[in-house]
DNA sequence: CGTCATGTTGAGCGTCATCAACAGGAGTGG
DNA sequence: CCACTCCTGTTGATGACGCTCAACATGACG
């Protein structure tokens, strides 16, 4: 456990160094918090809807999502979270879960008491404000989300996605840059987009298609590269102010 | 000044003690926190996308919401707020604001400058556990709009919208029970709730159309009134657990 | 060599947007 | 008082976007 436990603890650390200045004692304090670890396949429920956790987790590796459920099976996807999330931090407040938390791939997954957590914010009260802006930003990705949903059509949709999750990839160093190209994992089948979308997986499939033809951005199964990014973004009208991340940086030169 | 912001700091300060426990000092922190408050017209832009605001703004009096500009000055609404509400306490931490907080009715405002709240939390670190709550409820209804915009046709959407007003200005005290019907204040034409559901205003006309032959709630300027709570709950698919707030009570009697 | 998940494409249709016209009320100014 | 404008609500006609159903292709995996 101890192996598992040393190297995705600084994951998580290093999310919350990169945002916000912790003091060095509750750094040290964190660190010794992430007691159990443990691996999902994906497409699993870490949490659902109607449970009552008494802990929260932590993203130490895979891609997870908050989803609730619609009738006959179906599902809406309400926010992506990637390693070094703390996506269930709201549950220290809300006592019964309101949605899913599900694994989007394989992933490993920490587990921190909620009495521990509060015993370290009575400790180190300036933690409260670094969690706290966590859920800021939690909260302006979905208020963006809900712009992204209510007023963009399908193609402007889903390149506006491509658009935040390369940026926010690029701020944890999971981005990788070779000239103008901008290439990101992307392990979503292309039904798990439709899900995020709120579009059908037919109608997903179009929109790639019509993507591609636009040699904006190439897609496959696996991984997402980004050809022309300026393009990409003022096609997707993606301003990433919200995201309160470095901006991914557009060369200068670009024929 | 003085007689316009006393009885508007309690507004705040109720909505905070109605959902957490304040401590006393705390408490007696806030009351003089309030400084400045102005009124507002109603579609009055109280912060602007780009801002980089010094001050939070509490709401006292009427509805305001979060909006972001669209193309040819169209634009999605993301959030709603009434009084009591502090709808940029994220401007704590976000130095640029991404969206603009802009007036539904007139409105009676008043505003913290972001240095005395820096100060007060110094001084009253629970008070971030307080505010951090704010931001969690704040955040698991902009994942519940998500869903509304992702996975509802237009009549479940504005009957979602419906019943989460209702709920949430219930929990002020601001909704009125005669018998079976729940009545709330409705400030919003069509076309301003067409920018909360991102439809267009045509629609929005057509679907309240239907929603009242269905006989589920009575829809006119200025007011909402539910006659059928539970029907309208179980076609719009409401589940109140997101806004941790006490649950319309329903009549067990009902024909 | 099946089965299963995923991706792809076609056909038909429903929801919703757009454009347009008009009605009513509020406010303004003559 | 009326004429005028503006805002809001209402309705019709038309078409686009996106959904559903269906069929089939592909690759992974047993």
């Amino acid at each position: 456990m101890s192996s598992l436990s040393t190297q995705p603890t600084n994951a998580f650390i290093a999310r919350l160094t990169a945002t916000a200045d912790l003091s060095g004692s509750a750094r040290q304090a964190l660190e010794g918090l992430v007691g159990n670890v443990r691996l999902y396949a994906a497409n699993y429920d870490i949490v659902r809807q109607g449970d009552r956790p008494s802990q929260c987790c932590i993203i130490l590796e895979g891609w997870v999502c908050r989803n609730k459920l619609l009738a006959e099976g179906r599902r809406q996807v309400a926010a992506l979270h990637f390693a070094g999330a703390t996506p269930d931090l709201q549950s220290l407040f809300m006592p019964v879960m309101d949605h899913n938390i599900t694994t989007l791939t394989e992933a490993r997954v920490g587990f921190i008491p909620h009495a521990s957590l509060r015993e370290l914010l009575a400790r180190e009260p300036s933690l409260a404000l670094t969690f706290w802006r966590e859920t800021v930003v939690d909260a302006a990705i979905s208020r963006e989300w809900v712009v992204n949903l209510g007023s963009r059509q399908a193609q402007e949709r889903i390149a506006h996605l491509f658009c935040e999750v390369a940026t926010r990839l690029k701020c944890m160093g999971q981005a990788t840059r070779i000239g103008n190209l901008l290439t990101i994992a992307w392990p979503l089948s292309q039904s798990q987009l439709a899900e995020i979308t709120g579009l059908s997986n037919v109608h997903v499939n179009r929109s790639l298609k019509a993507l591609r033809a636009s040699k904006m951005v190439e897609i496959t199964r696996g991984w997402v590269t980004i050809h022309d990014l300026a393009g990409l973004m003022a096609f997707a009208r993606f301003n990433p102010d919200y995201l309160l991340a470095e901006t991914l940086h557009l060369e200068t030169a670009r024929n």
